[in-house]
DNA sequence: CTGCCAAGTCAACAATCCTTGACACGCTTC
DNA sequence: GAAGCGTGTCAAGGATTGTTGACTTGGCAG
């Protein structure tokens, strides 16, 4: 997959907006005017040829995303995801917190064995999240 | 994550070549010109300049990605990862099916369970594949 | 001191991008 | 048949981008 002509085809919030409508399912020419509130058609016309190879036109004349859209798309959702990896690990390590505090105040006998598997598992959560994909401890960077 | 200005980041070959090397360590000016074949000082220092908020200069004086260069970087694999979703799938299939072969062979009592079992993982992974990261079955659309 | 390299900065210019506004053509509705 | 909507196309022009090549500044080697 080019990712070249891809991220130009994208590097425009505008464009970047019709792929999320159009991930949402088939619109029309204005319908897309519409829902985006754009006021000139030549405008529309302009992104929308820009996304040409993102997009198709089924058979009903709707505007779809294609294959190579839907890759887009995925790389849209890469990075608003991103973010939320950092929180994604404080949860859980909150949630493994809490198991543990559970399990001691209800069955004391087990927890040494779910001490080591939830700090197994955080381990291993945690290189994954912070080394294997960069994401840094500092909320800011 | 703001994603306009990142993929606007991304949207040159140059700058994607730019993060998938950063990616690889720390690089200094004359590095990166050298290892991507740049003739140009002021070529590099304009990509690099557009890059700005996707890179930081360490302590050594040495370009780095930041954070938001490693969400770009997500971006950039995940569509070179695209194209590969069906193949894993087909390969998937195909070790199943070899997984059942062997067992109606050997152990053939076992049959009707690993069948039921490996049919209900393709089901869930064809869901996930196919109607969640909307992977088409055709390899080309 | 002279020359060379690293690490840029800057001016200039062509190419392209983005946006507006005008226009076209077909279909429906009053 | 006139008005209005849907679905565009096109020309013009200012803004931005991409590229080159000349220039600067500082450090180091001979």
């Amino acid at each position: 997959m080019g990712s070249d002509d891809l991220f130009e085809a994208v590097s425009h919030p505008l464009r970047v907006e019709i792929v999320k409508l159009l991930a949402k399912g088939p619109r029309r020419f204005a319908d897309i005017k519409r829902e985006l509130r754009i006021k000139s058609s030549g405008l529309l016309d302009f992104h929308l040829k820009k996304l040409d190879n993102l997009i198709s036109i089924n058979k009903d004349g709707f505007y779809v995303l294609n294959e190579k859209g839907f890759a887009a798309l995925q790389a849209v959702e890469a990075i608003s995801k991103y973010g939320w990896q950092r929180r994604a690990f404080y949860l859980n390590l909150l949630f493994l917190i809490i198991v543990n505090i559970y399990v001691m105040l209800t069955m004391a006998e087990w927890l040494p064995f779910t001490l080591v598997v939830t700090a197994v598992w955080m381990i291993f959560y945690g290189y994954w999240t912070f080394v294997k994909r960069h994401v840094s401890l500092k909320p800011r960077s």
